[in-house]
DNA sequence: CGCTACATTGAAAAACTTCAACAGAGGTGG
DNA sequence: CCACCTCTGTTGAAGTTTTTCAATGTAGCG
């Protein structure tokens, strides 16, 4: 599909030259001659991107772009604008206000037409990213892999195969096409902490990439798996020759941060009772379902406590019917109390 | 300084007009027509980069790389096969040697220029990163941020100010020029959690770069600080237009990763005591210096118990004569068994 | 049927936190 | 300069939470 771009500009040959280069670049350009202008066609069309001159009549760019930040639906549209002006606090106001990018006239046509595919591949990144709201998630579509990685050799792990050990020297990224996995460590008394668990579609056993550094942790197989080995090279090239890849990456090892600090002050300060209400309530966010299967040693590992404390607290939960259990999985009732715990 | 490039190659011409390429692109070539040759010469003059072909005479390509990967100081040596080869079994076997490139016979110049050059700067980038042996480390030279954000306004904030809180929306990415900063989160009673202290030249307050996530800590100076401003906008430019800053980022991201989660091991499963000497570890290895300055309130925060414990616990330390307290600081006296205990 | 692996319960012990009281440094205002 | 206030650090004792050890139960499998 065609992307359709809203051009904003006041000076009528500027605005005449530019809406020709990007259609010989086969956008679909619609053009405007001031703010209030732009902001009408935008709200009728809903453009892919918007490109827009600063200094206008009306309503000028600064104005345009605050009001497409504060429309629900034309929030996320990439915004880049067109000026003249390049003094240093005249680009910080516009980035601060929420532009995708700042393009000095005169500009070549390259410069243009790299800026405004740069901004529509990431706003496309971004859509991909999109599926769940809010909520973490680790899912990388294949599809955006599959560009580099295809024709790969599947691997497949029986349930309860190493995957790679705390010390193994790490020469892989590994790529989880079905199945699930658990990555763990030991203490030194042996006792087990569950890092995190993956399913279907998920990239994990990220070490540096610069350095050669063994894993900290343990990956293990859940269920039969099939998962894809790709070597830190590959992956390094990928990123490299990729920009848009680099960006899921590093929002996706973000996200992954903010989630493990989330874990940090609850392992720290929440009561057995809270930290367990909480990891359940995590795993049926993530799963999808209310029947949750685990093991209850699994559990406790996820958890961080005691597999008797664990015990003890799911027997709590299920004598005020929050939960309801067996041997093979907790089952969850009433998801708002299991919410609202402690 | 021109970059040392050995070029080993079985077949006279291919070897000559490759090193010619090379040569024109105003590298340092050195040839060998076989791997016994290539190894000697490497061992002497120690090139930033080797190419070779596969099938040779006495060692072949697969044995040159072990060789390498094996010795000290040509380890890290970026090793490009370039090989007519194109059999999948083949690539891997080489990829999962560690080598960082497979040039497929016959190339466009630039293809070869292209994969030399991305592996020289990756070099570089490691090299940079190296200062501090295996420690984790945040610091990115100013030097390499530069380029991208130079000129930019420099903020002053005095000792306590707040510079972002939970919940506020995320524009910007921080780069901490000079002082100290903390970020932390409060549970819901109101107990803090210091997720990090940074200082002089980090990096932080990252969020997702592609969704417009509020942040879920806060971050509070802990000394007079400088620090630089810059929007998610010009950090996702500058990501985009240099592959090495990209890769960097990951790196970062990555090895922060890994901390967290040897956190949360020992907020799981350590004792007071064990996680008490570990952070004071921690810090001694962060800050370099036997005394580390800190609140008794805000170590506590770090290590994740109350106040009281925390110095209940300082006091059996003392008492071992492994550290020395003062009202403002501790100083560590006995290394060797502050990194063994428990 | 018996073995194995996981699940459950009880009781005692250990580890931490909380509350409360007090001490001392450092700053402030009269 | 002193009295006073406030903030941080320290200690004691009681109370709570969690772990540990040990014993028992139970589903599933060859």
């Amino acid at each position: 599909m065609t992307a359709k771009i809203l051009l904003i500009e006041a000076s009528d040959d500027l605005r005449e030259n530019t809406a020709a280069i990007l259609e010989l670049a086969n956008y679909k350009v619609h053009t405007a001659k001031n703010g209030r202008e732009g902001i009408e066609i935008a709200l009728n069309i809903k453009p892919d991107l918007v490109i827009s001159d600063i200094p206008m009549t009306e309503i000028d760019g600064y104005g345009v772009l605050q009001i497409f930040r504060k429309n629900e639906e034309l929030q996320m549209t990439p915004f880049i604008f067109m000026s003249a002006k390049t003094k240093h606090s005249d680009v910080r106001k516009g980035m601060d206000l929420g532009a995708s990018d700042y393009i000095t006239i005169p500009f070549y046509n390259s410069e243009l037409l790299s800026a405004v595919e740069s901004r529509l591949n990431i706003a496309k990144s971004y859509k991909e990213n999109k599926n769940t709201q809010g909520k973490f998630n680790e899912k990388i579509e294949l599809e955006n892999l599959d560009m580099f990685f295809k024709n790969k050799e599947k691997f497949n792990y029986k349930n309860g195969a190493s995957i790679y050990c705390e010390g193994n020297n790490s020469n892989y990224v590994y790529y989880l096409i079905k199945g699930k996995v658990k990555t763990f460590r030991n203490n030194e008394y042996g006792k087990e902490f569950i890092t995190s668990i993956f399913k279907n579609k998920s990239l994990f056993g990220f070490t540096s990439l610069l350095e050669n550094m063994p894993y900290i942790e343990n990956a293990v197989t859940l269920e039969n798996s099939i998962l894809l080995k790709i070597t830190k090279s590959e992956f390094l090239n990928a990123i490299i020759k990729n920009d848009y890849l680099a960006v899921r990456i590093v929002d996706l090892l973000v996200k992954k941060l903010d989630y493990l600090k989330s874990q940090l002050i609850h392992l720290a300060y929440d009561s057995v009772r809270k930290k367990t209400a909480e990891t359940l309530y995590e795993l049926y966010l993530d799963g999808g379902s209310d029947i949750i299967e685990i093991s209850r040693s699994n559990l406790a590992s996820l958890v961080g406590i005691a597999k008797e404390t664990l015990i003890r607290t799911l027997t709590e939960l299920k004598e005020e019917n929050i939960i309801k259990t067996n041997r093979k999985a907790v089952k969850i009732i009433n998801h708002k109390k299991l919410k609202n715990i402690k």
